[in-house]
DNA sequence: TTGAAAGCGCTAACAG
DNA sequence: CTGTTAGCGCTTTCAA
């Protein structure tokens, strides 16, 4: 049961205090490149690793980021994630990364820990459930930068990346409706949500600017947010009902992907022709997108950049520790990808090949 | 500007020592409930975080475990790191996500950070590059529990939880052989790679306790770890190739559900029938083998359960710090799901488990 | 070029 | 019931 070695181990060895071997192992210009080397030769000899706890300690600084996610095993936050690493390990900082599930005692028990643990910055994106900000208010009273990605309270005056959600879904309808769609139904998230709210909005005024009427039974809104099965089972549920009234859609908008899913699986179920009877388009763009038959057409919201804007705010806030806290607000423009669902010359070329039906 | 709320603040402001304020928090017994109170109450209104980092370095224990995934965005690791989560954070430890990048060199890196952050613990599994395993041992040198899941380094000896690769693909071959496939083309991993030696192995195994030869033109080696898109494409283009030979399999088995899927795309853009002329199965039940259509049969490696164990043995291994070295193995038994890219009704249930050994 | 000493924030053994 | 003291491993003035 070896002990770890540390600077005083090795100080002792050398006969010298531990005040030189730090200053050795920092390349401090004013220690002889003799002793230097005798450092450098005892450190791998004796496996020596730097204890960053106590570095941290002294510093202030634990060179670690928080970072909130609401749930990791979702391919939109595993990608943010990895936008983020991609920027901050180059600089030195690790991640810390905690799911809230959705759940707002679980966030802020998170946010506990995550201050304690002495974390340099916290990035999130919040709960479904969440209405109120006060541990959010928390982290900045700390003096803690915070940057808030994709969901972000309103209410909270800080960091923000977002994906500019209107334009998404106004992209995408009008799309749509440029694919001759006339009566297009809508999919939407709790609107409590902003994004879900933006979504709407944007579907809401691309009907109007294409002089279309809004039927407010072609709007339908459910929990978008959780486990993938039962959001396909949503979206089925949904299309079924749809189809069953007296006038039903030629066009879908749905602000989940796997509720697009369900709906395309019922459809074929129907025989119900896609795209020439119903067109339709989902959101987020999920690998499984490209995938189903015929390929669903999606907005894809730049996930890792999105991390990396994330990423970037953070340390943007770490140099400027002493200027005016002026916040900034990113918002990243979505993209269309044009798939089968949607259109009969998919123009995504890889999709052409794969989705006769 | 303020800064942190230190115990020295709030013992100054009631006139004890730090002492007796760190052990009211601690909930010490002798302990006036009147200065407990007391600190209770000035912890609320100061916003008083104990800081865990100075904890850390008295009791040489930071409360992290260090996470390496060679990839992130992945559904299996992003599912692993959930199980592993699921059981830490009861106990109070906090998970620092790694990504290796399949980089032998990065990977390296990554160890020497989490040693130096003084990580409770290692839960890793290695890079598709990784063949030699130095910097591992260093990690159990430093007396640092390290745990291996999934891709486990043969000659390393620790605590590891596996998959049983043999047993799935075995699973997986023989329901194929049983639906009346006699010529089974392999999709094979790189072979240095244990797992997919292993699932070779169940192959080559199910095809002689059926009796039935086996063609080493069948079997395609690849790197089947990677990028999604590049992998369907693999799997595209060796269906192409194994289908303008002469003789033509009659079931793919895939180590890979993207390569499957690619094959499966390209099998439809040739108008060749699934399942009737050629049964497919993949190897990991990525969310996305039920969205294809037809639906991918694939061996399900129950990945959270995954994780859980990982964390299991950690905890396990913490706890017997002084008993003797005896490091566990686990592996978890595999699942067949059957979808209808293998079977003429598709009951998406699980195996008729009679099939077996 | 190096040493001495103080201290980061908290804990715990020992002493009252 | 509470205070004193020392120390975790490292950094960093201030001296020499």
């Amino acid at each position: 049961m070896k002990k770890k070695t540390t600077l005083a181990d090795i100080a002792k060895k050398l006969d010298v205090t531990t005040s030189t071997v730090s200053r050795a192992l920092k390349n401090h210009p004013k220690i002889s490149d003799a002793t230097k080397k005798a450092v450098g030769e005892l450190v791998e000899k004796m496996n020596y690793q730097p204890n960053n706890i106590a570095a941290a300690l002294q510093s202030g600084k634990s060179n670690i980021i928080g970072v909130i996610v609401p749930t990791s095993d979702r391919q939109f936050f595993a990608s943010v994630i990895r936008g983020i690493e991609e920027v901050v390990r180059k600089k030195g900082y690790n991640l810390i990364i905690c799911q809230s599930d959705e759940q707002t005692n679980k966030e802020e028990k998170i946010i506990d820990t995550l201050l304690r643990v002495q974390v340099d910055g916290i990035i999130a994106s919040v709960s479904k459930e969440t209405t109120h900000y006060s541990y959010f208010e928390k982290i900045i009273q700390q003096n803690v930068p915070l940057i808030l990605y994709d969901r972000v309270g309103e209410k909270i005056n800080t960091n923000t990346v977002i994906s500019n959600d209107y334009r998404g879904a106004y992209k995408a309808v009008s799309h749509l409706i440029d694919q001759g769609c006339s009566r297009i139904a809508h999919f939407s998230g709790l609107k409590h949500i902003k994004i879900y709210q933006e979504r709407l909005n944007g579907y809401l005024d691309a009907l109007k600017h294409h002089q279309l009427p809004v039927d407010e039974n072609l709007i339908i809104e459910s929990d978008l947010i959780g486990d993938t099965e039962i959001i396909l089972d949503a979206g089925s549920e949904m299309t079924t009902h749809l189809f069953e009234s007296e006038n039903p859609p030629d066009g879908i908008f749905s602000s989940s992907d796997f509720a697009a899913m369900g709906a395309i699986q019922t459809l074929k179920s129907k025989s119900i022709l896609i795209p020439d009877e119903v067109a339709i388009a989902g959101y987020s763009n999920d690998f499984s997108a490209s995938i189903i038959d015929p390929g669903l057409t999606s907005v894809d919201q730049h996930t890792k950049n999105m991390g990396n804007n994330a990423a970037n705010l953070f340390l943007d806030q770490i140099n400027n520790k002493n200027e005016t806290n002026e916040y900034k607000q990113i918002e990243i423009e979505p993209t269309l990808i044009i798939r089968a669902s949607s259109s009969v010359k998919p123009s995504e070329k890889k999709e052409a090949s794969s989705s006769s039906f």
